[in-house]
DNA sequence: TATTGGCACTCTACATCGGTGAGTGCCAGC
DNA sequence: GCTGGCACTCACCGATGTAGAGTGCCAATA
C-alpha cells in the first residue's frame, strides 16, 4: 500500500518529468518540493511506488518515469482541478462566435483546441439519429444525374449523386420532391429509413427505378450519418513531441488520417458525460498508440451527443489539458444550445 | 558546358540517389550503368557538373548529391516519361468510380494519389466562379436562424447559416426563396452577386433586415467559393522521408493544415495546364519547404480548371510520380465530363 | 586530345576506452 | 521512521584509432 506522502511522492515526479522530460530523481524532487525530508526517505517511497508499478527506472541507476498506471493515478487523484485563464475564455468565446455554420463551427473548435493545448485536437460530429428531416431536396445536376440533399433540423446538410440513366422532367422532379417530403419530413433519421420503405411503389412502373434509386439515396445518407465524421488539427504539434513517441509518428499520423481508430477510441471515452475522461497509453488496446494518451469530453447538440478532445503523448500536462477541454466542450455546448 | 555525357552522369546519379539515399560516388556509377568508361573519367564528368551547380559534394571526398538546379535539368530534359501500369490503371478507375458524390470523389482522388505515390496528395477544389446557380434554398433551423444553401449546377453545395433575430414563419420565408432564386437561378455565381445587390429594397420594410442578412450571406458564399479549398491525404508519408526534410517536418505539416501557402504554390503550377509541372525545392520561395517539391497537373470541370498533384521530398521519383498525377488528372477530368 | 591507372589525401562512420556525474540500494546509527 | 554514508551502476562525453569510400591530380597512354 502506498501512503499518501508516496502519492504525494509520484505527483511531483509526474510534474516535473512531463515539464523536463527527464527521469526524476530524488535529490531534485527534495530541492524542488518541500517534503521535508532527505534524498533518502524519498528514495524509500519511490522504491514503494516502483513495486506498486505507478514508476519505472529506464535503467538501473537513473532517475524514475511514470508508467501508465502512475499517470492513471495521478488523473484520478493527484491532478489539481484547474481552470483556463480569463484571457483563455475569452479567446474561445470570441473565436467560436464567429463562426458561419455548423461546419465552420467545429472545425474551429478542433483548432482552437489544438492552440490552446499544444496536441492533436479532435471533434466529433454529432450522430444525426435523433435529428430530425427538415427537408429533402432533389436536384438536376445534368441530363442523368440527380443531387439529393438531406437537411437536418440541426442544420447539418449531406448529399448524394444519383445516376437516373434517362432525363427527369421539372415536373416529375417535384413530384419526387413531394411525395419525399411527405414521407419524410418531421421525422427523426431512423425513423424516415423505414417509412421510404416501399416508396416507389406509389409511383407508375415507368418511374420506379428512379424513385427507387431516391430512397436508396436516402437510405445511405442516413446510414452514413451513423458513422460519425471527425475534425482535426494541429497534427504540426506532434512534430514537437516526436520523443514522446519514441520517435515513430507514423501509427499517429496514421490513426489521424484514418479516423476509424480514433472515433472508436472517442466512443469508449464517453460513458461519463459531465466528466473529461482520459484514455492512456496502454490502457486502449491500440499497439501503434500505444504512446498516446486521449482526453476528452462531450458536448451536446441537438439531443446528440459527441465528443471533443485532444490527442497526444503521455506524458502531457494533464491538469492544464483538462482544464482546457473542459472550457471547450463546454462553451461548444452552451453555444450549440442558444 | 556540359556535354551529352555529363547529362547522362547527371540522369545516373539523380536516379541512384533517388533510390539509395545515399550520395552517389564514381565507382558505383560505373558499376551500376554502362557507361563503358573508368570511375576517372566519370570524376571528370562529376567535377564539370559540380562547376555548374547541377550537384554537390556535401563533404570533401564524399559522393555527389543532385542540387534543385541538378532535378530541374533532370525533370525537364532527361527524366523518361513512364506510363503508370494497367494495374494501377484499372485501381484507379475501380477506386474512383464508386464515389457518392462531388466531396467523395475529390477525397478519393486525394487518398488515390497518396497511395500510388507514397507521398502527400492534394487536391484543389474547383472554384464555382463559372458554375452557374442551380438553387438557393432556405430552410428554417431554430426560431431564429436561417440556413442559407447555394446548390452550383455541378453539384457543389455550400451553406452559411443566418441570424434573424425573430421569427420568420414559412409563408415569408417561401418569399425569400421565390425572390432571390429569381434574382439569382441561372445565372454564373459571379453574376449573382451583382445581381443580388438592392435585393431587399424588393420587400416591405420589415422584411427588410432579414432579406439583406439573406443577401449578405449569398455574397459571403460567392467570396468563400473564390478562396479555394483543399483535400489533402498522406501526411503520414512524410515520417518515412523525414530525413530528407533534415528532420524537420514541421513547417511541412503547417504548410499542410494552413492550406494557403500550398494553394499558393499550386496556383503558381497552373500556367501549363496540359503538362505536369513541378517546382523543386528552393525555387518556390517557402523557407520552410526548402526541402520539399510540389508536382501538380490540372483538372476541368465545369468549364472550371482546378490542381492535382502531390508534395514531397525534392529527393523523389519524379518520372514515377509524374505518370501517377498525370493519369490521375487525366481521369478526373474525364470523370467530370461525362 | 580524351582516357586511364595510380597515388596521396580527406573525411565519415564506427568502435573502443576512460573519466565524470547523477542516481540508486542498502545499512548502520540516530 | 528518518538520515548520512558508501559502494555500485550506468548513461554520457570526449579523445583516439581504424577502415572504407571517395576525391583530385598527374603522368602515361592510345
Amino acid at each position: 500500500m502506498v501512503s499518501q506522502r508516496g502519492l504525494d511522492v509520484l505527483r511531483a515526479i509526474v510534474q516535473d518529468y512531463v515539464e523536463s522530460r527527464e527521469p526524476v530523481g530524488s535529490k531534485s524532487i527534495v530541492d524542488r518540493h518541500n517534503f521535508g525530508v532527505s534524498p533518502a526517505t524519498i528514495r524509500n517511497e519511490m522504491a514503494l511506488l516502483e513495486e506498486e508499478n505507478l514508476i519505472v527506472a529506464p535503467h538501473t541507476s537513473s532517475g524514475r518515469v511514470p508508467t501508465d498506471k502512475g499517470y492513471r493515478i495521478f488523473v484520478d487523484h493527484l491532478a489539481d482541478t484547474r481552470t483556463i485563464s480569463g484571457a483563455q475564455r475569452q479567446a474561445i468565446e470570441k473565436f467560436l462566435d464567429e463562426s458561419h455554420d455548423y461546419d465552420d463551427l467545429l472545425q474551429r473548435t478542433s483548432r482552437l483546441l489544438a492552440q490552446l493545448t499544444r496536441q492533436v485536437a479532435v471533434v466529433e460530429y454529432p450522430s444525426l439519429g435523433g435529428a430530425k428531416v427538415q427537408r429533402i431536396e432533389l436536384v438536376n445536376i445534368s441530363n442523368d444525374r440527380l443531387l439529393c440533399i438531406l437537411i437536418a433540423d440541426n442544420g447539418r446538410i449531406d448529399q448524394r449523386m444519383i445516376e437516373c440513366g434517362r432525363d427527369v422532367s421539372e415536373g416529375e422532379l417535384s413530384e419526387y420532391i413531394l411525395r419525399a417530403n411527405g414521407f419524410a419530413a418531421g421525422r427523426s433519421l431512423s425513423e424516415a429509413q423505414g417509412a421510404l420503405a416501399g416508396f416507389e411503389n406509389h409511383f407508375p412502373p415507368g418511374a420506379q427505378p428512379v424513385a427507387s434509386a431516391i430512397s436508396a439515396a436516402i437510405a445511405d445518407l442516413v446510414a452514413a450519418n451513423r458513422t460519425h465524421k471527425l475534425a482535426v488539427s494541429g497534427a504540426a504539434n506532434l512534430v514537437r513531441t516526436e520523443e514522446d513517441f519514441s520517435g515513430n509518428l507514423y501509427p499517429v499520423l496514421d490513426a489521424i488520417e484514418e479516423q476509424v481508430v480514433l472515433l472508436k477510441l472517442m466512443c469508449e471515452l464517453a460513458e461519463d458525460a459531465n466528466q473529461v475522461a482520459v484514455s492512456i497509453g496502454s490502457e486502449h488496446g491500440e499497439s501503434g498508440l500505444r504512446g498516446a494518451s486521449l482526453m476528452a469530453g462531450s458536448y451536446s447538440s441537438g439531443g446528440e451527443n459527441a465528443m471533443v478532445g485532444i490527442l497526444g503523448p503521455t506524458r502531457m500536462d494533464y491538469s492544464a489539458n483538462m482544464a482546457a477541454v473542459q472550457a471547450v466542450s463546454r462553451y461548444l455546448s452552451k453555444l450549440l444550445h442558444s
